[in-house]
This record gives C-alpha cells, structure tokens and sequence, in this order.
RNA sequence: CGGGGUGUAGCUCAGUUUGGUAGAGCGCUUGGUUCGGGACCAAGAGGCCGCAGGUUCAAGUCCUGUCACUCCGACCA
C-alpha cells in the first residue's frame, strides 16, 4: 500500500520533472545526436531558413552579421599584404572553363548550366561559376604583358554554385559566398611565397579571431585541388572528431598560363609563362565555429565575430528608474562594443535562454537592487560565471571579460583536440580508434595513393594534410603497406 | 546518385490502420497582472492537410506520380 503510494507519487515527480526539462531544452543534446544538434542550433539561433530553393538557405540577419565579421577582418588582412578586390561575371562559358583539363574535370560533375536566355536559346551554354579560376585567367592573359605587371593580386567576394547531392546549411549548400583569391606572379617560388603567406592568414584568422585551432598542412595528391600543383590546408577538428578543412591555399605553377597564354617579357626579354595561386575561405567557417564552441544550450560565439558582444537585460523593467538605466548603459557601452538592449517585454529568464541560444559571450542583468548598489551582473555564456561589478569600472570589466572569453575558447578548443588526436602504426589501431572514438589520427604513410584509397575504403577516414613542422619518425612503416614510409599523415573522418 | 525517415496552423506534432464537420500544445494579436533562469489570467486571429493526377456520392485518410526537407553511404569547400 505504502509502496504503491510512494509509487505514484514517484512517478508524479518524474513526469513533472520531465515535461519542464522539455520545455527548457529547446535543442537536441550532441551526445545524443550531433547532426539533429546543428540543425537545430542553426534554425533555433535564427542563423539561417531553409528556402524554397533545393539546397539553398536563406542567411538571416544573425547568420549573415557573422559573415560580415569575418568578411571585415579577412578583407581587411588581404588589403595590409597588397591584393585587391575585383568582381568577376558570374557565367563562365563552356569553351572557357574547358580549357585547363584536370579542372574541368573536377568540377564538371557539379555545375549548373544556363542554356537559354529568355526564351532563346544560347548558342553556347554556359556555367554558372563553381569557382572562377578560368575568368581570372582569361582577365589575366588581357592584362598581363610585362614583369612590370606583376604580381597581380586579386580577390573577389561573391558566391558560387555547386551542384551538390547532399546539402546541410553552411557545411554544404547548392549555393554558397565565399573569396577567392587569385595571383599572378613572375616565378614558381614568388607564387609559392604567396601560396603560404596566404595559408598563415588563414590559420592567424582562425586561431585569432574564431579561436579554432588549426592544423597547416599540404595536401596529398589525391586530396588536392583540381589543377593545382600543390594545394595547401588549415584542419580543424570538430567537437563530434570529425575534421574539417578550414580554408585552402593553391599553387598552381604555371598549368594554368600555359592553358590560358598568360604571358610576360621578362627582364632578359624572354617571353614567360606567369605562376598563380588561389585561396579560398566559405561560409563553412561559421559551420566550423558551430562546430567546435557550441554546447547543448546553443550557440557559443567568441567575442571577436559575435555580431552582439554584450546582451543587457533589464530586470523587472517596469519598475521606476530600470529601463532609463539601461539605456543609459547601452548610449555608453556601445561607443566600445557590439551591445544590444533587451526592453521587449518577454520575461528576463526567457531572454537569458534566448541570447545562450544565440551565443552572445557576455549577459549584463541590470535591475532595481543593482542600482540601488550602483553595480550591475554580469554572466559569461562560456562558464556560466556570474559576477557583480561596480557600474564605475564597468567598460574595463568586460573588456577583460569578452578578451578571457576569447581565450578560454581557444584553449577549450585546442583541449578538445588534444583530446582526441592519436598516433599509432597499427592499422587494426586505425580502425578501433576511427570507430570508437573519432577524431584526428597521426600515422605514417609510403606515398603511394593505393594505400591511401585502402584507409578510405576500410575506415571511412581520409588523409587531412601533411603537417608543417611535425616530420616522420626515422624508419617508420607505413600504416597500410608496411613499407618504408615516406610522410607523417594527418587522417580523419571529414566533413 | 543509392538506402531509410518526414511533409497537416508560424513551430512541434495528433488525426491516416477502418474515407464522412480540421485538432492539441507552444508561438502570434489585444487588454490586464508579473519580472534576478524559458510567468499568469481573459478574449481573439490563424489551415487548398507539400504539389499534380486518379478512385469515390464523399479523400488529410486509398492509388499513381512528383517536389522538398532530413538521416546514413558514394562526390565535394
């Protein structure tokens, strides 16, 4: 009797309990399913809606202040080492993307073609650009004459198409906004200067400012660029040990010039073929960043790209004195930082959920007992902290905040991938470790593409780079093969 | 491109088995009370049941086709 009574009762609770956790928990937990966890946070942090349009996404205003954050700094890193912006016609016709051989065959599966213009139909179709390569070069063959004409260092924002089978919004749509660099330069290592000095931007730019650590590396053959000589990659490690490739940077020696008749007189009056590069970076960073700081209650942001540095959410507002104390806050703050006031009338705890969900690093909660005290709260998004600081010294209190924020990510994201790189020589290791606890793994390899098919085919995992600065041990095998190794690899299951 | 799942109100879904008046919760609007972790009361608005055919007196429900989203693979940033 008592039992079955203590029973009901019992059960009465855990009910409760249950239904409020569900109305608290607006997002699927990623230990539970990581995939269901993204999309949610993508839609519930009002990032981006699904469009009508296969594969495409509407970027909303929150999604697309991130995306201008970073367009702003990296724009800004390419002006400081001398390129700059152009624009290029978004059609690429079919004879000239045909021209350079191993690209057209990269990318030929995957483009979108225009046919007819009206109700005309064109005499030749034309592509809606994957990437512009052969526009650059086209551009570049009219403008390029003399060694006084280079280098030539070009960017362009814009987007491209990319006939995908399988989309997810920013790791891979139909349509996507990128920058492209493209160089001109007089000799194979000027282009391959700018090849790295490109790289190091990016790998500062993830580091510095979305507080991702990353892995610069080269890729293998098999995993590089459709018509480059060498292509280069910063690999990043997400929180599910899936990698993913950050950003590229291409050398493409002179294969392209030669396709193209890129020419110039050089100083000794020989006539040269130009060497080039291309980079790249996507609206995959804001997926990467997603990825790698998100918890279960939503969006993290590091300080430097959040489009809101600081939320202020005024409590019991309606209160003599509350909101004119919160705008005054707001008039003063935003003269230094990113601040958005609150004063709708939803309830404080749910606008505390509401910018978690969103990722804004730091909340100040100002309300009558604050000002009472002349002081008000503030509470950082990546631990939780609270703490109560004077209103006097408030401007430097977050500074210092939103700057540690900044850092503890770097550091909780460089954690995260210590955690879950591995080294072994053993290929039954290999694929107990891909399978059960996925993430970077360190093997050697003999260079032989064979092999590195037989890692895929068996593991599922790829090789991510040849890392800088970390060489093969002396007389290690390769993972596969067991023959004498020839590079330490980078693998990884990717995105 | 192959395999699975899902399309009904802005969102999450019930209703489909067995055809017969279009539903719930949340959100939204208006008014009021609240406000330090997703508040409450009252009154409202809101749907061509993804789309197109077909079967039927009658289709959200049955049949055929098609499109989109999603997950898992192959391809890619």
């Amino acid at each position: 009797m008592f039992y079955h009574i203590f029973n009901l009762v019992f059960e009465g609770i855990v009910d409760m309990s249950m239904e409020n956790k569900k109305l608290v928990e607006a997002i699927t937990s990623m230990d539970e399913d990581f995939a269901q966890w993204y999309t949610d946070i993508v839609k519930k942090a009002e990032l981006i809606d699904y469009s009508q349009v296969r594969g495409c996404m509407v970027i909303r205003p929150y999604g697309y202040a991130i995306w201008e954050n970073m367009q702003k700094v990296l724009d800004g890193m390419f002006k400081e080492t001398g390129h700059e912006n152009v624009y290029m016609p978004m059609f690429i016709p079919e004879s000239l993307l045909q021209k350079e051989k191993d690209h057209v065959e990269g990318f030929a599966p995957e483009v979108a073609w225009v046919t007819h213009g009206g109700s005309e139909k064109l005499a030749e179709r034309m592509c809606v650009r994957p990437t512009s390569e052969t526009l650059f070069c086209e551009h570049y063959s009219h403008i390029i004459q003399s060694y006084r004409d280079l280098p030539k260092l070009y960017n362009q924002w814009c987007s491209v198409v990319r006939w995908e089978k399988t989309t997810r919004p920013f790791l891979r749509t139909t349509e996507f906004l990128w920058q492209e660099g493209h160089t001109a330069h007089a000799t194979f290592e000027e282009a391959q200067e700018e090849t790295i000095r490109m790289l190091n931007i990016y790998a500062r730019f993830y580091e510095e400012y979305l507080a991702i650590p990353v892995i610069k590396g080269q890729k293998t053959e098999r995993e590089k660029f459709a018509g480059a000589q060498s292509t280069y990659t910063i690999e990043c490690l997400m929180h599910d040990g899936k990698a993913l490739q950050g950003a590229t940077s291409h050398n493409f020696g002179d294969g392209f010039a030669r396709a193209f008749n890129i020419t110039y007189l050089d100083k000794d009056n020989q006539l040269k073929y130009v060497n080039q590069t291309s980079w790249g970076a996507t609206t995959r960073m804001i997926g990467a960043v997603i990825m790698v700081h998100g918890d279960n209650d939503g969006l993290v942001l590091p300080p430097k790209i959040a489009p809101i540095e600081l939320v202020i959410v005024p409590i019991a507002m309606q209160k003599e004195g509350v909101l004119d104390k919160a705008y005054e806050l707001k008039e003063k703050l935003s003269k230094t930082f990113r601040v958005k006031l609150d004063d709708s009338d939803k309830s404080p705890g749910w606008k505390f959920s509401e910018y978690e969900m969103k990722g804004v690093p730091l909340r100040l909660e100002i309300g009558p007992k604050d000002i009472a005290d002349n002081k008000c709260v503030l509470v950082r998004r990546d631990t939780r902290e609270k703490v109560s600081v004077s209103l006097d010294n408030l401007q430097d209190e977050i500074a210092k905040l939103l700057d540690d924020i900044q850092k503890n990510l770097y550091n909780k994201a460089l954690k995260l991938r210590e955690e879950k790189t591995f080294e072994t020589d053993n290929f039954e290791d290999f694929k107990n470790i891909i399978e059960k606890s996925p993430g970077f793994i360190k093997a050697h390899w003999c260079g032989d593409e064979k092999c590195e098919e037989k890692v895929k085919e068996e593991t599922g995992a790829t090789s991510r780079c040849i890392p800088f600065g970390e060489s093969k041990r002396d007389g290690a095998k390769c993972i596969v093969c067991k023959k004498e190794a020839k590079e330490l690899l980078y693998w990884g299951k990717a995105y």
